[in-house]
DNA sequence: ATGAAAGCGCTAACAC
DNA sequence: GTGTTAGCGCTTTCAT
């Protein structure tokens, strides 16, 4: 194993040029600073990460609490994790996996000092979890809107605007009656602040531009198909359909393409784009930009970590995930 | 922060005593053993990891690497990660996120000694990263087979087996021609080897019990529907189907119930239970334990970082999900 | 059964 | 611009 002092000697140098070298934290001539690399090169030299940690007081690792939970969709949580871990890489940080739902998790990792700060996804309108952040001796970013986020730090897709955007884009396009599919069930009795927050903007907005809106919760699977069949015997009035559900879209809107009917019934999509664009009968996507959240997430506790605080929540604004019908020009 | 010395002199001790009374490596007297454990939790105190990882050259922590990767089953991943941590924290061990399919980050990762092990998940029949593998510092644990495995310490599920086991069945139900529905395209372009291995075993136990067999690729979602189609057109005399594809799997049966036919055609599914037992039309579900097989690779890196070497892959025996149709009395 | 003290490999004052 | 050195908080010999 080759230490600090190992390069030190091959370069002819002392041990904190070296390390100065590394941290770039003082001038170095040209001439010791190209000795210092070759030497770090010819002796493969790696710092070691527990000397480093132990020294410095940090440990160039962020926590992650993902959670693994029913209802909750692996494949945007996935996307997730990966803009985190890929921001955090970018910064030279690393990610340790800390075990779900567990408040406990978090505070051991950060009073062992293992991690810099934690990111923590997909929290609750009431989190068990915030409770303890605050105490924390290292900073820590939600990914989620709880109720008490006053004083944490927060990003999250802004869902609210997102259901307005939505009822805006249908009313444009002449509907008068039209629904939501949300969430599965557990996810909404939980009341995770996203599903709250989008319906809310749906249901606003709508009443605003004069949109008779009504809400479902939807199953993932074929179990979306029943739901489809209850709320258009239930409202047959209905023209279109605001989706937001990756699991359930594709029964969804197969199960609409083999209703007959006069008028085919509009869909617009909130869901990662790559995974709605090309399901056949949805006209409107917008992007949740999962890849993109984690990343913010990881950006900003990154920031916190040195020491910035952010004033509000910081809440992605929400986009079509491809251009608009209506001519370009426009 | 508290750290040893404090816990040391509030239970009037030295800090040796203390360190002893947390790793049990000597005997400590009834009496002082107390006065410390009170002492500790007096001071709510948690050793520094870092400090502990300088002295003691280790770390209890697993590096992880997993893929995110067209075509990987998200669910999947999800459950084998689940499943690895679970078992890691059992054990009081950490994980630690290593970039997907970079054989720099492991390397990385064990010369700056930030793990004690790395798990890899999802290998390939010949994986880049498992060249670099043999030469670490520490030791590795693949899930997966790749061709070279015979160096290298591998866990898998035994689909191979699954395969037999799912013509068997498929044989003693009666049936004559049936087709395998694989993996993605993309997957067995990749020769990814869980696939190559079930299509082997699938297909030498069919010919062996005198059974049709044919492999069909299948892509995830509604386009599974077209691969259904082709089939029957091409293969009318096909009554049963196995089916090693989560995400088709739905779109597949409910095809196959839409299709009126004289006798219903049988769906054998390779998958997680949980994913598959609900799906209507599906008859039997061969269990693919993703999060027993997450514990059993972090089981055996545990296990080689402790020194002790397996002599074999690790093969999880395959298993129906619920007891088969037959009375269970034989 | 317990204590004293020498490191582990690095960072960051404090020199010059 | 570079060197010296005192820690960082633990583990683990070596003593007793």
């Amino acid at each position: 194993m080759t230490t600090i002092a190992d390069v030190a000697q091959a370069a002819g140098v002392s041990i904190s040029t070296v390390s100065y070298v590394m941290s770039g934290k003082r001038a170095i001539s040209q001439e010791t600073r190209e000795r210092v690399e070759q030497a770090m090169a010819d002796l493969s030299y790696s710092p070691q990460a527990s000397a480093r940690s132990l020294a410095s007081r940090s440990t160039s690792i962020l926590g992650l609490q993902a959670p693994i939970r029913a209802g909750v969709d692996v494949h945007v949580v996935m996307q997730v994790v990966a803009g985190a871990l890929k921001e955090a890489r970018a910064h030279h940080h690393d990610i340790l996996l800390l075990t779900s739902d567990d408040a406990a998790g978090v505070e051991r990792a950060a009073r062992a000092g293992m991690v810099d700060g934690v990111l923590i996804l997909d929290v609750e309108t009431s989190d068990p979890r915030v409770g303890s952040l605050a105490d924390l001796s290292i900073p820590s970013v939600l990914i989620g809107l709880p109720d008490a986020a006053d004083q944490l730090i927060c990003v999250d897709f802004d869902f609210e605007a997102a259901g307005r955007l939505a009822a805006e884009r249908l009313a444009e396009r002449g509907h008068r009656t039209v629904a939501l599919l949300g969430a599965p069930p557990q996810v909404q009795a939980r009341h995770t602040s996203y599903s709250d927050r989008l319906t809310r903007g749906f249901l606003a907005r709508s009443r605003e531009v004069g949109l008779a809106a009504t809400v479902y919760p939807c199953p993932a699977g074929p179990g979306a198909t029943e739901v489809v069949d209850t709320l258009l015997a239930g409202a047959p009035a209905t023209t279109a359909l605001f989706v937001h559900n990756e699991a359930a879209l594709p029964f969804i809107a197969a199960r609409l393409m083999s209703t007959a009917s006069a008028s085919p019934i509009e869909i617009v999509a909130l869901s990662p784009a790559e995974l709605a664009l090309h399901v056949p009968g949805v006209s409107d996507v917008i992007d949740l930009p999962a890849e993109e959240l984690g990343a913010a997430g990881a950006r900003t506790l990154l920031a916190a970590i040195r020491g910035e605080r952010p004033l509000g929540p910081e809440l992605l604004a929400p986009r079509f995930a491809h251009a608009p019908a209506e001519p370009a020009t426009v």
